[in-house]
RNA sequence: CCGACGGGGCGAUCGGUCGCCCCGGUGACGCUUGCGUCGCCGGGGAGGAAAGUCCGGACUCCGCAGGGCGGGACGCUCCCGGAACCGUUUCGGCGGGACCGGGGGGCCCCUUUGCCAGAUCGAAGGGGACGGAAAGUGCCACAGAAAACAUACCGCCCGCCUUCGCGCCCGGGUUGGGCGCGGCAGGCCCCGGAAAACGGGGACGUGUCGCGUCAGAGCGGUGCGCCGAAGACGGGCAAGGGUGAAAAGGUGGUGUAAGAGACCACCGGACGGCGCCGCAAGGCGCGUCGCACGGCAAACCCCGUCCGGAGCAAGACCAAAUAGGGAACUGGAGGCAGCCCGCCUCAUUUCCGCGGCGCGCAAGCGCGGCGGGAGCAGUUCCGGGUAGGUCGCGUCAGAUGAAUGACCGACCUCCGCUUUGCGCGGAGGGACAGAAUCCGGCUUAUGACCUCCGUCGGUCAA
RNA sequence: GGGCGAUUAGCUCAGCUGGCUAGAGCACUACCUUGACAUGGUAGGGGUCACAGGUUCAAGUCCUGUAUCGCCCA
């Protein structure tokens, strides 16, 4: 991951490198302590992140790691506007599977 | 009835789909043959505070025969209930129990109010970390005379002294004054006279002088004074003054030089005296005391009860590499020979013991040999221990970076539109907040709803 | 997870066994010194003692709770 790609958008952070698994793309989430204080609030930003991943799954390339880290805004919205969030970050790293345009609105 | 605030309870509905974590069963695939990945079936899956870490306990290690010092926590009394846990048990129970809740009682404080007033008391409401201030030590700033074995600043009173004033008495009686008498002078009136000259008389009391008498200030007095003032000294008193958070009972009287519980009445108070009531904390009565002995112990401290220390990052087990520790065994290198025994050459730190050879008169020195120990080197083994791992943490959550979410529908709440209903649209299902060994308590944060309680406001009725 | 400590002026710190006006240095302001500046001198301003409650006649200090910051332990 140290030598892997890095984007950033409204709600979150992307970090992603080759790897991957027979099952699809591989999934990490970060919450830091220092910009989510209370507990609540990190497991909040982490399941938000955790269920974009899981719908958009198959939108992405298999042989990839994904890492995500959160960011405050994140509480502040809802999971559509995190899904759409996360395929633009997805696109702009060229982390779509091939023949898959994102419905970007 | 409504609303606001405070306190309490409760912190939450049903169904479906797709996912996540753990356990049990089962199937497929992969291979380092015991794990991994994926799937199916069944079961379980956050809170009242999981939080803060303020306490108590279980549990673990250290220590351990028992106790003390030091340090810390708690503190009216009685009853009932709950309680993690501990001890004991005949497994029914019994005893203890940090702490929590409820009720009754006592004591103290505050506010309001009622007593003529005051000390103080009663009532109502509220509050109390509520053992001891008569074991000891310490502190009580400022102000005030005085702040804790009370004191005497101002003040009140008495005595004495000094000075002064006032009054009285006495002495002295200047100038002057009043009264009386007298002399002289002057004016006025009457008579004589021509006359305003002169003489006589009269009244007046104008001036002056003398005598007598009366009063008499200033001044003086070792004088007197139920007079007064000031000051000094000696003594009595503690009522009044004012300061302060706090000043040594209150009111009225008697009394006194002045006063004061000095004495008296009533009220209040104290008692480590007695009696009675109450399980007790305490209360009441009697008696005694004219009534000195304040506050602070969330100051040191004393009394009673309790507590050994550290903490799951405790601790237990498995255990690589490297370095170091211990034990046992072996003793280097080369050559000859090669089945074994063996033989030759070179090298070999130190100590002890034994005997041998050589030199030397001797002490001793040198040479090589045997045995033992240490060191060194090698091999093997052992233990401690780091990284790492497993357990601790199994009990209907069980993680070593930590799992509960999303969507749909029902239902509910609120807002808007609509004449009501029906219906439509929108928002929301809410706050505080996420287990990390477990349990109990405390504290703090909290939306909607509920109603038990309290306070306040509004409306309606009586 | 567990065990501890701190908070006082803009900054860094004192403040004893409760009491007198909460002080010091730097910084800031004004004036003096200089042609001007620095330095120096004089004077001055600036404090909810983190917050809330309690004990006490009286709290920065004592007690309880809350908040924030920091340290240590595998």
């Amino acid at each position: 991951m140290r030598e892997g790609r890095r984007l950033a958008g409204r709600y979150a952070v992307i970090w992603s490198a080759p790897g991957g698994a027979p099952g699809g793309a591989r999934l990490g989430v970060v919450a830091a302590k220092r910009v989510f204080r209370r507990a609540v609030d990190r497991n909040r930003a982490k399941r938000l992140l955790r269920e974009a991943f899981r719908l958009n799954r198959n939108a992405l390339r298999r042989d990839v790691d994904v890492v995500l880290l959160a960011r405050a805004a994140i509480l502040e919205a809802g999971r559509a506007a995190v899904e759409r969030d996360l395929l633009a970050l997805a696109a702009r790293a060229r982390l779509l599977a091939d023949g898959k345009e994102p419905e970007l609105r």
